[in-house]
RNA sequence: GCGGGUGUAGCUCAGCGGUUAGAGUGCCUGACUGUGACUCAGGAUGUCGGGGGUUCAAGUCCCCUCAUCCGCCCCA
């Protein structure tokens, strides 16, 4: 029986896995360099903690959630996002204190029981940023910026982050109103559903793609003439913040969010070559999450960052990622010879290179072709000769130069001779 | 959840009712008994995504199913 990775997953295999570990590897660095410490928190969660959270309106709660009875008869679900489990985790852990910031980071999978296509699958990957304990805007700030620095330092450029303000609770309800008046005489010809959804959650009529939806809300007042004063403080001095950061970004009253905890900033970075899907990240402030988790009011704001858009968008932009180190290829001739080879693999090692041992004798064309599939710079090989007086023949891959050196003295060679 | 496209050798694809299913490329072996892209000579590989049906005959037609891609929806 032959099997497959469940529908929407995906398998990253050995040819790739180079380009996973430079973005983890990128994402660590910009965390650290912000002062975000890295939490794990466990793959499900019981399923209170999303519901709570993310809102009974949201799409990604009532349709897209994996959930499940065990066999303790808890409803437990696997998280579809990140936040939420990370909050529940530093309330639990009692980390929350009033006047203190907690910057946490991680990287999850996430799961969302969708229909998979281009850069949308079942079970994705995100990079997640959150300031905890703060309404300081300077932290919606911070997170855009360490979003931004990221996309820069992986080699997404010129990326521009829609920002966007909801506001408080009381704006957000009296312009929902408003909007669904302006879109109502379209809605009442419309399906009973589409009704129905936007009831429940008028401001995503917004990102509608109907053509004519588009046109009835064209003279609908936009979210950030119903800000309070205060709202609208923040929102400016945002601006001003990330003006000074040199954080390329455009004012999009659009952008929503599809998850209900959000108020005042929201945000995305958007792709034209993410095919039908369009955010590369999103994040927002969400002052309300922690209450609903049975914690202190905590206000806070953090950033979700889609692993494999990332890489889907760098994959189009054609941009290369590094590799791992090359390993030095081992190899030799003659049955007789490999227990020499792996001797020098041993010392490679031992100096911290990573040596690739050929465990079968091979002829030199053989071996050179060998080593470059391995993607080596460098081969050493050992053929009668070499057995015979103790050496190995060294060579550089790329300059085809090589040279014999003392069998012992392989190690040192590398760490001084070769760049 | 709705609509549409695709699924044949490791990869890219041809074959669109008729003998033992093909090409390019890649791979393996050998020409060259110690040095890389070429040349030459051999060689291996397919449950034609899976199941069922129609037919004397199906990779080719029909139905179901699985996967994938595109649009809607949703969003990481």
């Amino acid at each position: 029986m032959k099997f497959q990775s469940p529908r929407g997953t995906e398998d990253v295999l050995p040819s790739d896995s180079y380009r996973w570990v430079h973005l983890e590897t990128t994402f660590r660095r910009i965390a650290s360099q912000f002062g975000y410490l890295e939490v794990r928190t466990p793959t499900f969660e019981d399923t209170n903690v999303f519901l709570r959270t993310a809102g009974d309106t949201s799409e990604v709660v009532t349709k897209q959630m994996y959930t499940f009875i065990d066999k303790g008869d808890r409803s437990i679900t696997l998280k579809p996002e990140g936040t939420a489990g990370v909050v529940r985790a530093l309330i639990q852990g009692n980390l929350i204190q009033q006047g203190k910031v907690l910057r946490a980071s991680y990287i999850t999978p996430i799961f969302r029981y969708e229909r998979p296509q281009k850069g949308r699958l079942r079970e994705a990957h995100q990079f997640g940023l959150e300031c905890i304990g703060t309404q300081n805007v300077r932290a919606d700030a911070e997170i855009i910026i360490a979003t931004h620095a990221f996309y820069e330092a992986i080699g997404i450029k010129s990326t521009v982050v829609k920002v966007n303000s909801l506001g408080q609770e009381e704006c957000q309800s009296r312009y929902r109103q408003v909007l669904l008046d302006f879109a109502m005489p379209l809605l009442s010809e419309g399906t009973p559903e589409a009704l129905e959804a936007a009831r429940k959650n008028p401001l995503r009529l917004l990102d509608s793609k109907d053509p004519a939806m588009i046109e009835a809300l064209a003279k609908a007042p936009s979210i950030l003439d119903y800000l309070e004063p205060e709202s609208k403080g923040r929102f400016d001095e945002l601006q001003r913040l990330l003006t000074g950061a040199g954080v390329p970004f455009e004012i999009d009253p659009k952008i929503v969010r599809g998850l209900d905890y959000y108020s005042e900033t929201v945000f995305e970075v958007q792709s034209t070559l993410l095919g039908s899907q369009s955010a590369l990240c999103g994040g927002g402030r969400y002052d309300g999450l922690a209450k609903e988790l049975g914690g202190p009011v905590t206000p806070s704001v953090g950033v979700g960052m889609g692993v494999e858009r990332a890489l889907i968008v760098l994959e189009e932009l054609g941009v290369e990622l590094p590799r791992l180190a090359e390993p030095v290829y081992v190899g030799a001739m003659v049955d007789g010879g490999i227990d020499a080879a792996e001797e020098v693999a041993r010392t490679l090692r031992r100096t911290g290179r990573s040596a690739l041992l050929d465990f079968e004798p091979r002829k030199a064309p053989k071996l050179i072709a060998r080593a470059e599939e391995a993607g080596a710079q460098w081969l050493v090989l050992i053929g009668e000769d070499e057995l015979a007086s103790g050496s190995a023949a060294v060579r550089n891959l790329q300059s085809r130069e090589q040279v014999v050196v003392r069998r012992e003295e392989v190690a040192q060679w590398f760490a001084h001779s070769s760049r």
